[in-house]
DNA sequence: GGCTCGATTGCAAACGATTGCAACCTCGGG
DNA sequence: CCCGAGGTTGCAATCGTTTGCAATCGAGCC
């Protein structure tokens, strides 16, 4: 099961078995042994148990200088109200489950972290469940379920319709982050893709290409349905047609490798690429370096999405929009605030806007002048 | 708060607010509502709550016929046990909690989906906290021991001595994932780091490097510590003294872009330069080529630690020595499982190897006699 | 047929909090 | 001096389980 184990083992004993004051450790096999109860606080004190409840509820009619006795040996004794116990009577869990699936794009591990502390900073506990691979989220659903988490952030391809509703039915609100689900009316919190897609066209149509193609990601993500709509939609404002390549599977560099050979063999005199992501990008142009000897950008441009952080190496120097992250993240605890003061609030899909990071995969010519021309 | 959302945001309503039957839905405002109890399943049955309670538990004395009648029904209703109520009669959460730091290494991303994938098979649920740049792993422990958690895994640099203690005496075992606490004999999974930094100058001297050079990383980071400590070694033994740059404050890109030149305007007839890890390495060899004009491996090999997804990019073709993520997982899972059968365990430290990976930042003169040689 | 034994099952007491309600106290006004 | 009001506090029920103990039942044996 282990899948082996071949480097050593070494075994060694010492003071984790200890308490700092040198005593035996408490019973370790349980881990509330050594917990304090609010019983214990009280008795201390000759107050009920209510009233050291009640010192830590805000609202609450507990004398000040009660609540300050209470507060100041419950500090002493290390005391915090049980979560499970508090649980269980308010029906309240303060907990969410954020789901992933496997992590290709640097974009995902940004993306956790910030999320993640910005809700633990919003006192709330992410529970994390990662959907393998070969999985749909809807077979891991339940596990979460179980533990009634006040929203569920899918950040993960697809959920199906039956257990998006099995979420409802639970008290789960359900908050997709970096998709939507179409025609659903769910919560969400996306990039503005399509604007997103539009900017990135209105760049390269400004500098001067007129030979474009978009590189699509994974075929059902909205992110990459998006961002080439806005795209293809700029283009043909000017009156441009763009080549589109749909043939990725996922949004790897391998597919962005293919993509860019195939492309080219389609259409020789292509000057500028839009990729679904900047993984994808990263591929493209290697494929474009490695195996047609191509210049990028002196033969043709390459632009991706996201702005990770390998897009800034100076091997790959590549122009991208960036993902606005921390907001994407701010206003996910934003829309969890407003839930919690209106659970009945309808579902909401909020959109928020990136911006174009100019690096050394587009031509250059005319790119003050482009700029220029959109900020007058 | 959020920054500011400067995106559209659009407003919907619809199915979410509906049972699937077209009943009006549940409660929204308490995760609970909707949900049916163990008391539901036995009054439709007959029987008592205790006997729905041990029809869910393997070893209790429950008739089969009855046993399979409730599990029935409770299907039919959906009920499962309430897992807070059980955590508060058992004392047990099934609940582990997870540290991370913020992620510059595409390793951590992948180390966290394997590790949440392979507990949350083993039916464990993991809660993820996120030590942000400026703290400590201490500042967020106590957030974290409040749910009594059955591990802490730390997979972030350092975690003080004090609060350390604190998770042992809160019942909680603390595993160090990735890292260890040197002489303070807690439980750890680590790739065998010095074996990795001794098989890589194994590799580099039998394919003729003589004047070689190690790119440390994070400087208190034991990963980085072994790693040099393994290769220096080995080198030793074969007579050859090697030169070690030690100014890198993280593992990062940058890092090993700086450390790559001031390693040749210092030692110019270098042949091999090992890395901490991947991107400290991808970051070298483009200061290589991009700031000094050299070629790799033409003019210089380097070989970096984890074998990430962008080892592989044609644009490195990293030569490196795989991180054995899948087995660190398991063997954290098989940990576990002892320690849950034997409480008192004493604290192990396990080391996993990995294995070296051959691609193109080598020089290959000689590269099929070296193999020939380690492996007669 | 009575008695014992083992297998099932139910009762009721936890676990550690929250909270409506009633009791208490104090103080001020009539 | 008595009464009511308002502010504090405690009592006890409750949340949804688990589990030790006692009760029940049927069967097997003498």
């Amino acid at each position: 099961m282990t899948g082996g184990i071949d480097g050593e083992t070494l075994r060694v004993h010492g003071w984790l078995s200890m308490t700092h004051s040198g005593k035996p450790s408490s019973d370790r096999s349980k881990p509330f042994a050594g917990t304090v109860s609010a019983r214990e606080v009280a008795e201390g004190l000759g107050v009920s148990i209510s009233t050291v409840s009640r010192a830590f509820q805000p609202g609450s009619g507990v004398a000040p200088a009660t609540r300050a006795r209470v507060l100041a040996r419950a500090r002493a004794l290390g005391y915090q109200p049980n979560p499970y116990a508090r649980t269980l009577i308010t029906q309240r869990t303060r907990i969410v489950s954020v789901f992933i699936s496997d992590i290709f794009n640097p974009f995902f591990p940004e993306a956790l972290t910030t999320l993640t502390e910005a809700l633990q900073r919003h006192g709330l506990s992410v529970m994390l469940f990662h959907v393998p691979l070969g999985l749909t989220p809807d077979e891991v659903l339940p596990q979460a379920l179980l533990y009634k988490p006040e929203c569920v952030i899918v950040m993960t391809a697809t959920l199906s319709f039956q257990n998006a509703m099995a979420a409802a039915e639970a008290g789960s609100h359900l908050i997709f982050f970096n998709r939507y689900v179409p025609q659903s009316n769910t919560f969400s919190i996306t990039c503005d893709n399509e604007r997103g897609g539009r900017e990135v066209a209105d760049f390269l149509l400004h500098t001067g290409h007129s030979n474009m193609a978009y590189v699509a990601g994974t075929p059902d993500a909205t992110t990459s349905i998006d961002r080439g709509r806005g795209f293809v939609a700029r283009c043909a404002e000017a009156g441009i047609t763009v080549a589109q390549d749909n043939m990725a599977r996922v949004f790897s560099y391998e597919d962005g490798y293919a993509a860019a050979q195939r492309l080219l063999a389609a259409i020789s005199d292509l000057d500028g690429i839009f990729c679904a992501n900047d993984i994808v990008a990263i591929g493209a142009i290697d494929g474009l370096r490695h195996e047609l000897g191509l210049d990028v950008p002196g033969d043709i441009s390459v632009v991706g999405f996201d702005d990770v952080s390998m897009a800034a190496w100076p091997s790959h120097a590549l122009t991208t929009y960036r993902h606005p992250v921390r907001r994407m993240a701010a206003a996910t605890v934003e829309l969890i605030k407003e839930i919690e003061t209106d659970p009945g609030l309808a579902p909401v899909a909020r959109r928020i806007a990136g911006e174009l990071v100019l690096r050394g995969t587009h031509r250059s010519r005319g790119e003050a002048a482009a700029l220029e021309g959109r900020r007058p």
